[in-house]
RNA sequence: GGCGCCGUAGCCAAGUGGUAAGGCAGAGGUCUGCAAAACCUCCAUUCCCCGGUUCGAAUCCGGGCGGCGCCUCCA
């Protein structure tokens, strides 16, 4: 078996093969650096993570770019209200999507390039649509692309089975009188007052100003790809299903005009929307959950992973607390076995049990065909809570996992990394003495030590009989958010 | 108005022609001082509705009903 995506550009699931073997060139449309990215914004990056993971897992060298989009029309209005220049008020918002990132456990790309770092390859690459009569100067001084110069022009979005609502164009009548056609649409914006007062306007050689946001995506990813591998196509190109039409049929259009290619990517994989109560989550509904919006309530990042997950990349998702508890749940359980089997004393190869060899197998057999058919992370998620199941009840009979059955659960739990993270701590043996107080200290590492007296206190009641101590310890450190569970090998304390 | 997606148990969700995965919740049991965790058993004769094709349909076709997205700078 081998990889299959579905491809936006055929509308088909089609067997993977990227244009270099073994290697795979991933550029994924990142976050307008203009706020907090919310969760709705992550789902997509989670799923860009997790076909990462996948190909890494399958063998392939993996170059995987994610651009910022840090000069927009939208980060110089929030640059202007905020009275800063563009540079002083993205910068806040790049270290946060970083920190989101690492919260969520998204493996980071290797590059991120940002588009105003860019300026002159982009300026170069107008400069030859200019030359190749695409694209023109418009009356306002900003350049357009002239899409009936370019024949493949809406093949993405499948726009010659489209229609334009009545009166969808008024939206856009701003600029219409400076453009050939209607739906040409702009590669540089010619500099506007505004632009100046948060420096965001470049000189070149058709005129200062700025560039439009199409042209960014297309300016960086092929400066990546020929800088590193001389390559002028990508494998996949992903990003969320908004972006289809208009932003990756423009990049389709310039990039191709430039290249000459037939394609700029591939591959174009999309991911569908997080919904809240059946709408896309979006600023102008006001229904914004932000990833640090779910820290901060204490979710643990690989129930939000688990929740992501559970639903195929390709589906709409509704974000609910309920649901959210209910992966937080599954998340434990995957992370109670993970700690539990890992702790487990091995059996040497080729002596392991039987049963381990059979759940083994099985694992690796279905979460692998699961992953390999479009990404079906869902059905990879059932393959691992069954290997949890089966590895649950032999261990409960005394059997042993062997290093084989070890390294199918690291390869599986490795691509989804939806376990939660909790550590388990000793119980402090025979404490006494000392006060302890009813609440912990703030300073985590203390608050450990604190939970491991308790526990031992606790301990001891219990071999002394004191049940009703030993109770009254267990709610205390429950309302510490530690977990005490007694397990043949002693007690065992759990932070959430 | 055009293009497209979706409707599966109390909840989330796979499955797209061969007789309903998985998770959460729930019920009973084993274990336990009691719990927790774990394990075992049970939990949709049925997949929005109505027709049709077929030996056979949640899956294909037609028609409804309901929800959602895109249609020029939204992941």
């Amino acid at each position: 078996m081998s990889l299959r995506l579905f491809n936006t550009l055929t509308r088909t699931i089609e067997p993977f093969e990227p244009v270099a073997p073994g290697r795979v060139t991933l550029y994924a449309c990142g976050p307008t650096v203009r706020n907090y990215a919310h969760i709705g914004n992550f789902r997509t990056f989670l799923t860009v993570d997790l076909l990462r993971r996948w190909l890494q897992a399958s063998g392939y060298q993996v170059f995987h770019a994610m651009n910022l989009t840090d000069v927009d029309d939208r980060t110089i209005q929030d640059a202007l209200a905020a009275g800063k220049t563009l540079d002083d008020h993205v910068r806040q918002f790049i270290d946060a999507f970083f920190a989101d990132r690492d919260f969520l456990r998204i493996q980071p790309a290797d590059v991120y390039p940002r588009a105003t770092g860019y300026i002159e390859h982009m300026v170069a690459l107008v400069s030859a649509l200019l030359d190749t009569g695409v694209a023109y100067r418009g009356e306002d001084g900003s350049v357009y692309f002239a899409i009936d110069r370019f024949p493949a022009y809406g093949r993405l979005s499948q726009l010659d089975k489209r229609e334009l609502k009545a009166g969808a164009s008024e939206r856009v009548s701003s600029d219409e009188y400076a453009k050939e056609d209607a739906r040409d649409f702009v590669l540089w914006k010619a500099a506007k007052d505004e632009d100046e007062r948060v420096a965001a306007a470049w000189d070149a050689p058709f005129g200062r100003g700025r560039p439009g946001w199409h042209l960014e995506c297309s300016t960086m990813a092929l400066h990546e790809i020929r800088e590193r591998f001389g390559a002028t196509v990508l494998d996949i190109h992903a990003g969320g299903v908004d972006l289809i039409f208009p932003h990756h049929e423009d990049e389709i259009a310039q990039s191709c005009a430039y290249t000459g290619e037939e394609y700029f990517a591939r591959t174009w994989v999309h991911g569908e929307f997080l919904n809240v109560r059946g709408t896309k989550m979006s600023k102008r509904f006001g229904n914004i959950t932000t990833a640090r919006d779910l820290q901060e309530d204490g979710w643990d990042a690989g129930a939000i992973r688990l929740l992501m997950f559970q639903t195929h990349y390709r589906q709409q998702l509704d974000l609910t607390d309920e649901a959210l508890a209910a992966a937080a749940k599954g998340a434990k359980r995957l992370g109670d076995f993970a700690r539990r089997f890992r702790g487990v004393p091995q059996a040497v190869a080729g002596v392991e049990s039987a049963g381990f060899v059979e759940a083994t197998s099985q694992l690796r057999a279905d979460f692998g065909a699961a992953m390999d058919d479009d990404l079906n992370a869902p059905r990879a998620l059932a393959a691992v809570f069954d290997f949890v199941s089966a590895g649950n009840r032999l261990l409960d009979e005394g059997q042993m996992p062997g290093p084989e059955a070890a390294a199918a659960w690291s390869w599986a739990d490795g691509v989804l990394d939806v376990s939660t993270a909790s550590h388990a701590l000793a119980a402090t043996d025979g404490a006494s003495g000392a006060s302890l107080g009813d609440q912990p200290p703030a300073d985590g590492a203390a608050a450990a030590t604190w939970a491991s007296q308790w526990a031992g206190r606790r301990a001891k009641a219990k071999r002394d009989k004191d049940f009703g101590e030993a109770d009254r310890i267990r709610d205390l450190l429950a309302a510490a958010g530690f977990e005490v569970r007694d397990t043949p090998q002693g007690p065992e304390i759990l932070k959430r």
